[in-house]
DNA sequence: CACTATTTTTAGAATATTTTGAATGTAAGG
DNA sequence: CCTTACATTCAAAATATTCTAAAAATAGTG
């Protein structure tokens, strides 16, 4: 294979594999997901282990991973017993599909842990001394803080949900952080 | 101190130990930035050490990280030897200073190789068969995709760190991902 | 300038994570 | 069914990360 397409083949995986630690996945999985993305028939788990010379268990494992989030598919190949792989080529539906699975839920817990807070902080208003007192109306303004700004990221997170796979970004700058 | 007091304090500084390490921070650091934000006063680097038991050495560290990226500051106290810091309490501060000092790099970084790429694909043009020229083709398309991905990033990013602290959301959502 | 309170660095210990290869499980083909 | 070609799981080993406590460095004070 020419010099050209081994190079460009190794930066790209490499550059996903960087973008999946950044969202908190293994490198291995962007890695997986680069060489699929890159490859123009779907890739077998051997094929895989082999263009990444890691064990087939670590492929078979991060690939499972790789298929819950969206990321990537299996593809049926007649007359073949293996398992074929191909990337989801739609960036957007993958983000989508990972603010949908994992942001979204971590900013429905926060905002529902700091309604909690000021709900007790509030109800045990009359149990606490001056000094105490102070503090909780020091601390209801941080969960005020708190509150506004995941408010903004759910309100970010919505409008990128919502779209289809053309998100016009029109949509995004709309959100007032304040 | 008053048990509601105590919950709502853990609870907000275990929060923003998750939300560190979901932005690729120590949690310890996030675990920091909450105990500082939730105290009136300025802490010292013992006060931070005994409230999160955690070694000082740790501490200094991580304090260290927290005001490098402008999510703390140093605040001098009359009389005292001691440091002692406080939090940045503007979100919006501490998210521009993070997508400013990291993930527009990364961006940048991305298009960059992204254009090498595609540069050194057609200039090889010449020298490749028909089946290399076949998957150079491919390769391109695969190219664009991720440029077209991170140029929308690039966009969003842009526009959030052109923004005052109080970030209208409507200039977000004027972005094109088609 | 030496003393002391404090922070920073660091090397090693403790912990957590990832990787691997072998054992086990599963299903297609005969 | 039995065999075989694969995928998956798992426990041990390798690696990476984080934490600590003690040593080194720094800076304020008399």
């Amino acid at each position: 294979m020419h010099e050209s397409l081994v190079a460009v083949n190794d930066s790209t995986v490499a550059g996903l594999g960087r973008l999946a630690r950044f969202f908190g996945f293994s490198e291995v999985m962007g890695r997986l997901y680069g060489t699929l993305l890159l490859s123009p028939e779907p890739l077998s788990l051997d094929d895989l282990a082999e263009s990444l010379r890691i064990s087939k268990g670590s492929v078979s494992m991060n690939m499972r991973a790789l298929e819950r989030w969206g990321m990537a598919h299996e593809v049926w190949m007649r007359g073949e017993r293996k398992k074929y792989y191909e990337a989801e080529p739609d960036l957007w539906q993958v983000i989508r599909n990972v603010l949908n699975g994992r942001e979204r839920r971590e900013v429905q817990v926060a905002l529902e842990v700091l309604d909690e807070s000021v709900e007790k902080l509030k109800s045990a208003e009359d149990e606490l001394s001056p000094e105490e007192k102070e503090l909780a109306e020091f601390y209801l303004e941080r969960m005020d803080d708190l509150q506004a700004f995941f408010h903004v990221a759910q309100m970010a997170l919505e409008t990128v949900l919502g779209t289809e796979s053309s998100l016009d970004f029109e949509e995004i700058t709309k959100i007032d952080i304040g």
